[in-house]
DNA sequence: GACTGCTACTAAAACGCTTTTCTAGTCTTT
DNA sequence: AAAGACTAGAAAAGCGTTTTAGTAGCAGTC
């Protein structure tokens, strides 16, 4: 069995197939229940192998004849099920050797039907392809795959109606729960449900999100600390679930410093593609109004982008004109030109989280399970789009 | 019935349940049993719906008991085999309408435990969050939900245990076929396999790739017109499946114009992150060298980033000093600054291809299907990245 | 009046597994 | 020696479908 193999799912596996003997009955064991014997050796490149070319997977049953047992021995042997203690060891070795040889692997479908259980989640968001969702999955998926559960993905791209559908296909899928990345959230399901940036307070769902507060007030410090006293502010879009909350913060973080905010600043982006033309958009509306402002705080790194375009086109040059900071840190941030200023979500560490939460209320869930919140903290990238605010008097 | 989701599935959907006709019995009917009478109307912000909270979904023998008929005729209705044809409409009415009254929802580990389908497929990625992957998964989503399956995602992150374990895990869970994206590919599946990307010629694998001889050529010519003679590559990871075609036509391409490649202007993308990082580290390799160049043609967009970087540090203007041409086009591309010139994969539309085809083999799934490759058309979208060579004598 | 053919269904077998309950035998205990 | 307890396993129910093979009743046919 293949080292690293090993390592991913040993933490989990019990049953004997999978090489080691841990115990805990709590824990999935479908993924487990493999038993390859693979000669790894370097193949040729382009080497063919064949796998499960064999007519038919060999069923419990027909284990349990060759073992001339019942199914029912040979099930509760596999599954390491207390009720075989009393099993003597050596018909347990000849049940998994057999299993072993015969390669037995046990019906998913088979297994779920009776089980009720579908070591299956179900993950929502926006879009797949717009960095954010993409690098939040990544850490669901880490820790999903490790504990042998598999997952949906599916992308509402902000329709409200798919926002309702998809919670119900996944029902529909037995789904043993799910995960809703930057998607308002109103549903009480049935199985449990973990938002990421949901803001929502639903019974049943246990939201993931950012420290708003500290992540506002880091970054409009930031800016006045470097001398910008007028800052021009791009808003989410309407549906976007973070927009809400940041703003409130921004305004409160303004307050705090006694920093006004001019409505003239203020724009938003609009349309539900994940383009930075959104951001650029947003800015041409600012600079139209020709109220001049030395800063610009983006609701996004890829609408920063579309931001600092805009202010290229201007003539504005950028930090040295206008700072520009973005949110999120997706990686191609650190790569832009100039490398973009920031405020760092974890991302993926929030994914992760996400579904670590998950599984722990699918594990211990009942009725005990409500809502709740797990907070995370943002953190401050300093790149290059921000510099001192010059003394420019271009508004007079 | 939400009017879209209607739209969405009404052109597979047959059941009555579904409210249309459509009465194909090749294509997926899991999805479509569904009987919700939604009243749509602008809800509250925050307020709270449950779905299935009801204790237990009916199934088909008490839906049956209820109407006084067999299980057997009961789902000989719903899925309007032709057996019940001679059924008259009358009864068929009573059993839909019963359906639909008690929300009747065909369990789905039942049915895919009996069809031996499970309306799933795999996708295997390098990593979700890199942007290509992700681009390429829009697509393949697109299609896939349309037609009413659903699926699983995996990333390998490039390590050879995961690409060999993934494919298991999937034929575990009965997926009904997969997609492999730029991922090396040399196992016979026991279900079809198509490939984004793949290169390998491999019995029951069909590849979408693109048109390599074309995108080589145009991205050279496009440096070549423009003066360049001195241009510098930077090839892909060793393990990237696109890397050794795209050299090949490179290589051709520019014997073609009888342009020499210096081999000290080689250079290589090295590690398995997917930041810019390695775009970084290999352009810093080539600029280590001294050896002169006016042009630079990067792996993927990802890497071109880093080398700009890379340039701008070394004092070199782009594209004033050094032209650069990135390939793939994700979206950040046009939001560089400068903006990236470079060679448009369809990456969404690849997807979507790579999900038609499989599912079309699927359907008439047999021994019949035997590999084959698709092409798709790479276009040049020339940004701000690239202009004319200057007669700079700096090698002398 | 035996046959075919149709209509409107139903019975029952799978699908592959889990789990509870049961049994037959052996060993202890009092 | 009878009751109880333990051992080693088997039987069978059940999860919720689909599908094949029937069948009962009736009409028409020769």
């Amino acid at each position: 069995m293949s080292e690293v193999y090993k390592k991913l799912f040993s933490s989990q596996c019990q049953s004997i197939l999978c090489g080691n003997e841990v115990t805990s009955r709590l824990l999935p064991r479908l993924v487990c229940a493999r038993l390859r014997s693979v000669t790894r050796k370097k193949r040729a490149p382009g080497a063919v192998r064949t796998v499960r070319m064999g007519p038919k997977p060999v069923s419990l049953k027909q284990l349990a004849e060759r073992l001339e047992l019942s199914p029912a021995t040979v099930s509760l042997v596999i599954n390491r099920s207390p009720v075989a203690d009393s099993i003597p060891q050596e018909t347990k070795d000849r049940v998994l050797a057999a299993a072993r040889k015969y390669k037995y692997r046990p019906n998913f479908f088979a297994r779920s039907l009776r089980a009720q259980r579908s070591f299956t989640i179900g993950v929502i968001v926006p879009e797949v392809s717009d960095g954010y969702s993409a690098s939040v999955m990544s850490g669901v998926e880490d820790y999903l795959l490790q504990e042998g559960y598999f997952y949906f993905v599916v992308s509402h791209r902000h329709r409200a109606d798919l926002i309702d559908e998809y919670p119900r296909l996944f029902l529909e899928r037995s789904v043993d729960g799910l995960i809703a990345v930057d998607t308002p959230w109103t549903l009480l399901l049935s199985v449990p449900v973990v938002t990421v940036s949901g803001h929502n307070q639903v019974k049943g769902v246990t939201n993931i999100v950012l420290d708003h507060v500290r992540a506002a007030e880091v970054a409009v410090k930031h800016l006045f600390h470097l001398g910008h006293r007028d800052i021009a502010f791009i808003k989410g879009q309407e549906f976007s679930s973070d927009t809400e909350v940041r703003w409130a913060n921004i305004v409160k973080a303004a307050r705090q410093l006694a920093l006004p905010i001019s409505p003239a600043l203020i724009s938003q982006l609009e349309g539900n593609s994940s383009s930075p033309q959104l951001g650029y958009e947003a800015t041409r509306k600012l600079l139209a109004t020709h109220k001049p402002f030395t800063a610009l705080f983006a609701f996004n790194d890829i609408s920063a982008m579309g931001a600092i375009r805009a202010l290229r086109e201007a003539k504005l040059r950028v930090p040295e004109d206008v700072s520009v900071v973005g949110f999120d840190d997706i990686q191609s941030a650190a790569y832009q030109n100039p490398a973009l200023t920031t405020v760092r979500q974890p991302l993926r560490e929030m994914g992760r989280i996400a579904a670590e939460t998950l599984l722990r209320r699918i594990r211990r869930s009942g009725p005990d399970s409500r809502g709740g919140e797990t907070i995370v903290e943002p953190k401050l990238i300093i790149r290059e789009t921000t510099s001192r605010a010059f003394d420019r008097d271009r508004s007079k």
